[in-house]
Formats: C-alpha cells, sequence, structure tokens
RNA sequence: CGGGAUGUAGCGUAGUACGGUUAUCGCGCCUGGUUUGGGACCAGGAGGUCGUAGGUUCGAAUCCUAUCAUCCCGACCA
C-alpha cells in the first residue's frame, strides 16, 4: 500500500483518501449518498452517546417523527420552505409492477394524491402535532430532540461534509416566553461547544448569522464555526430561535395563567455527521487520522511481535491481565495478534485508523521488563516499564486529549486576523488565510458585493470577541462591530 | 441547468489516432512455503458479457448512433 497523499499536495484528495483508508465511509452508488462503515458509524455512536447523556441530563426527551411529511403542510410556513424547495426528495407514487421479465416499472396507477416530502428537516411535521399537544401553560415548555435521517438533495456533495442523506439530532423546542427561547438557543449553542471542545477537542467560535446566512424560518440563528487546517470554515452546528414563526403558522396557542391566549415561541437546533468530516481536518495529519481519545472508538491497540507460540504464550501472561485492567476502568482495547500482516504493516494501518495509543511487545521487552508505546498525536516512542503500565495509560490519554486541543487552538488563533483594508482582505482571502476578523456595515448589498468579488461569506457575526466601533472594509460606512469572513465548506 | 471530460477484474490502469490471435500491468484476493521490532519474499491460482442498447464489418474495447452513469468547471446551496 502507497502513502496517504500530503495535504499540502492536494488537501480535498488527502481527505477522501483518508476517509476510504481508515476504513470511516466510501461512497455508494446512490448519487450523494454514502455508506458509513463500522469503524465511521462507531465514531458517530460515540458523539452520539456524549451528547444524548447531556441532553437528557438537561430535560430534553427523545422523539420520533415520521419520514415522510405530507407536501400539504410545507406550505403552511412560506419562508421556511423557500429554502429547502430546490433540494426535496417527493415520493409520488407507492407500487412497482412488472412489466416484462425482469423490467421493473413504477404502477402509474398509484399516484398519490397528496404527494410525500422526505424531510429535509422535521419543524413542520412536528409542529403539526404540537399544535394538538399545548393547549395549556402547564403543557410547556415542550423539549424534544430527535435522532434521524435527512435528505436534501444536494447538487454536489463530499464525504460528511455534504452529503444528499445524512444522519443528525434535530432538537424542537416549544416555550410560554420569548425570553426562555432565546435561552435555550442560547444554552443548546453552549452544550454543542462544551462536547466539541471538551470531548472532540474542536475549538469553536460562537457566533450570529447574518439574515441572508440564517436559517429560513428562523428569528435569529446562533451558530458554531471551526477553522480546518486548509484555513476554510465549516459550519458545525446551528441553534435557531424561530420566535412565533411556526406556532403562527400551525396555529399553535396555549392559555396563560390569566386565561389569555398566546403563540408559542419556538426554537430548533441540530448536529449532524458532518463533525467526523471536522475531526478529520481538525486533527490529522500526512500520516492519517487522528482521533481525540474521548471519542476514538479504539483507544489502545497492542500489537504482539514473536516468532514462536512460546513466545506469544509469555506475552499473553502479560498482555491478558492489562486488558483486563485497563477495559475495567473504561478503556477500549484491541489486541491484534493476527499473523497474516507483519507489525510493520499493522503499525502504519492503525497510525492511518487514528489511534491515540500503540503499545509493541516482544521478546526483547519481556526481557527488558518494559514495552514501547507510541503516542499517535506527536508519533513520540517510549519505553515504559510493565509495572506502570497500567496507571500511566490514562495519564498519556488525557495528555494527547488536552495535547490535540492545544494545538487546534493555537491553529485556530492564528487563522483569527484582524483586516483593515480592502486589498489585504482580497490578498488574505486568495490565500485561504482564514478568518478574516473585519469591519461590516450591516448590510446585505455589501456582504454580497464581497461574496461575488471574493468568494468569502461572513460566516458569523462573533458573540464573544470585542466589539468596536469602525469603518466598513467595502463601503467604508460606519461599522458597530467587527465579523468573521471566510471561504466555507 | 450551461461548458468540458471519462466509463476496461474489488481498486488503479495499458490498449482506442490507423478494427485483426487467448485484452496489458500493478495493488488487492486465494493456496503452499519461507518470513515477522516501521507497509516481507518466492512459487502457483482465481477473477472480465471492455457502462448499456443498436448499427457498420468476414471480424469491434477500438468506427457510427442512441442511451445511462460518474467526475471536473460554472450557476445553485438553512
Amino acid at each position: 500500500m502507497k502513502k496517504l497523499t500530503k495535504r499540502n499536495e492536494n488537501y480535498s484528495k488527502w481527505y477522501n483518501e483518508i476517509i476510504l483508508r481508515a476504513n470511516i465511509a466510501e461512497k455508494s452508488d446512490v448519487r450523494g449518498c454514502m455508506i458509513i462503515k463500522p469503524y465511521g458509524f462507531y465514531i458517530w455512536e460515540k458523539i452520539k452517546s456524549i451528547l444524548d447523556n447531556i441532553l437528557k441530563y438537561t430535560g430534553h426527551e427523545n422523539v420520533y417523527f415520521p419520514l415522510l411529511i405530507p407536501k400539504s403542510y410545507f406550505s403552511k410556513e412560506y419562508n421556511h420552505i423557500k429554502g429547502f424547495a430546490k433540494e426535496c426528495a417527493i415520493i409520488s407514487h407507492y407500487r412497482l409492477k412488472n412489466y416484462k421479465n425482469k423490467n421493473i416499472i413504477v404502477d402509474k396507477s398509484s399516484k398519490l394524491e397528496d404527494e410525500l416530502i422526505v424531510r429535509p428537516t422535521s419543524e413542520t411535521i412536528i409542529w403539526n402535532s404540537y399544535k394538538r399537544w399545548i393547549n395549556s401553560y402547564r403543557d410547556l415548555p415542550i423539549l424534544f430532540n430527535q435522532w434521524a435521517n435527512i435528505i436534501r438533495w444536494e447538487r454536489r456533495t463530499r464525504l460528511f461534509l455534504r452529503t444528499s442523506e445524512f444522519l443528525w439530532q434535530e432538537g424542537h423546542t416549544a416555550h410560554s416566553t420569548k425570553k426562555e427561547a432565546i435561552n435555550q438557543a442560547k444554552k443548546i449553542l453552549n452544550i454543542y461547544t462544551n462536547v466539541l471542545e471538551n470531548f472532540m477537542a474542536i475549538p469553536v467560535i460562537q457566533g450570529i448569522k447574518t439574515d441572508s446566512e440564517k436559517f429560513a424560518g428562523a428569528e435569529k440563528t446562533y451558530c458554531i464555526e471551526s477553522i480546518m487546517q486548509d484555513g476554510k470554515s465549516l459550519q458545525i452546528a446551528t441553534s435557531h430561535f424561530l420566535g412565533q414563526n411556526f406556532s403562527k403558522a400551525f396555529d399553535v396557542r396555549y392559555s396563560t395563567e390569566k386565561g389569555n391566549k398566546e403563540y408559542v415561541w419556538a426554537t430548533s437546533w441540530g448536529i449532524s455527521t458532518r463533525l467526523i468530516g471536522a475531526i478529520i481536518m481538525t486533527h490529522s495529519d500526512d500520516n492519517g487520522l487522528i482521533l481525540p481519545p474521548k471519542i476514538a472508538p479504539i483507544q489502545i491497540v497492542i500489537i504482539p511481535v514473536y516468532k514462536t507460540q512460546e513466545q506469544l504464550n509469555l506475552i499473553e501472561k502479560l498482555v491478558f491481565p492489562l486488558k483486563k485492567f485497563l477495559e475495567k476502568i473504561g478503556i477500549n482495547i484491541k489486541y491484534d495478534k493476527r499473523i497474516y500482516y507483519t507489525p510493520g504493516w499493522k503499525f502504519n494501518e492503525y497510525e492511518i485508523k487514528g489511534i491515540p495509543i500503540r503499545i509493541t511487545i516482544g521478546k526483547k521487552d519481556i526481557d527488558r521488563g518494559t514495552v514501547e508505546v507510541v503516542r499517535r498525536d506527536t508519533l513520540e516512542k517510549k519505553y515504559i516499564s510493565i509495572n506502570k503500565l497500567k496507571f500511566l495509560i490514562p495519564k498519556i490519554l488525557s495528555k494527547i486529549q488536552d495535547n490535540i486541543l492545544k494545538v487546534a487552538l493555537k491553529r485556530k488563533n492564528n487563522f483569527l486576523i484582524e483586516v483593515d483594508s480592502y486589498e489585504e482582505f482580497i490578498e488574505k482571502i486568495k490565500k485561504n488565510s482564514g478568518f478574516l476578523f473585519a469591519h461590516w456595515d450591516g448590510s446585505s448589498e455589501t456582504e454580497t458585493k464581497i461574496k461575488v468579488e471574493t468568494n468569502a461569506t461572513i460566516r458569523c457575526i462573533p458573540i464573544n470577541l470585542k466589539k468596536n466601533m469602525g469603518k466598513c472594509i467595502f463601503s467604508k460606512n460606519l461599522s458597530k462591530q467587527r465579523v468573521l469572513f471566510a471561504k466555507s465548506y
């Protein structure tokens, strides 16, 4: 097997190769849809279980709504469907028939009167139910979450970053006050930030989308953006304050304590399998994937090096108790004694897969009472005495977790550049230099012109970065604060 | 939807200008043996309706027509 394409030679080729070679996913015969393989799906399951626990702990409940949505529901919220109309899959028939021999055709007599839309997101079908479930202030808040797949008919797709079908989590909440709904949207943004930074080691920037970039149907879209190694921005999560748009469209009112009828306030929010793309592009290097220990399906791999059965027996006398001990404290270990692959082959294989720690044990080690321990993030090789090993392993795992966050954080800060002239802006954006932090006059016209001329968009109006007055780099008009421009995935 | 290109084994490919034995090579796969501390080696083996359909011809991967699919560039993209 040959080496991976290097990142600085062809970043997107490197990205595609790493997914195939690490056995995370592959393209399917269905255009724009991918097959997520066990190793990749395990990463998704880890992310899912971490977030799911936090959501449950903070009072959210999981539900499941149908995949298919009657077309008529969509027409109730015009702004919302406008954003999705061009990428909806429609079910118009429900039966096949055998034409001649093996030629299967659609049975035209099975045409549906009210066609069904494969969900691009579930606001409409969920709000149709909220109408029946919400009558009183006592019914609120409703904090529902759904783990599901959705379809958006994308013209151009990339594994994990933009696929026609993807897996996600969509939260849909209903509240009695505007303030509570806004707080909910912000709270979710913080939960996402926590999962990203503390578990996936991906440093992020919290912000608000401009009108042109916000979710169709939302009053305000909060978002999380992250910068990838190549200097392009990736939208990682969104949390929408929907105002009363859906409650008005679906006529969802509740009786207040005083007996008045009020429309309820809403939020929706989601993260998707796109996060797997973010992990790859945040942490990995030219040797392959680098996974944060907290979400790695396998945290440690042990590779025996042996010539005879007697040697293998000696090795296993050490390996089995160690494996048992570490598994007991919640560490996932793989012991790979396959004889038909050489140790050298395995070293490369597990490097591509990004397994945080590799332990090699051979006759030499047994004689010396040590094993060889290699960290995936630094590729640093150490010999550690067998006695100390079981206590040091958890420490090394947490060091790796900290270190890759630190590296990513440093890169993010280097990519964050203040720019005060349009000339400099154009020059930097040509080189994909990351987030350009520049003054903007707040108008959609300026935003569009900059986009047309430079291909850069306003990724967000940051929440936590300093605010000061200035002049718009494009129009020279007054600007209240700097915003983040970047090229994005 | 506009412009360009490509379809040959699981993957990557040679062969196509100018039609002519049994369609080339590498990786991977299977069997046996030797190996095993950074992608081992030797020997043998399996695997193809050359995207699909039609046409021209004594003869088509190669020429013609249609069709399908994919990729790239653009447009579009909460």
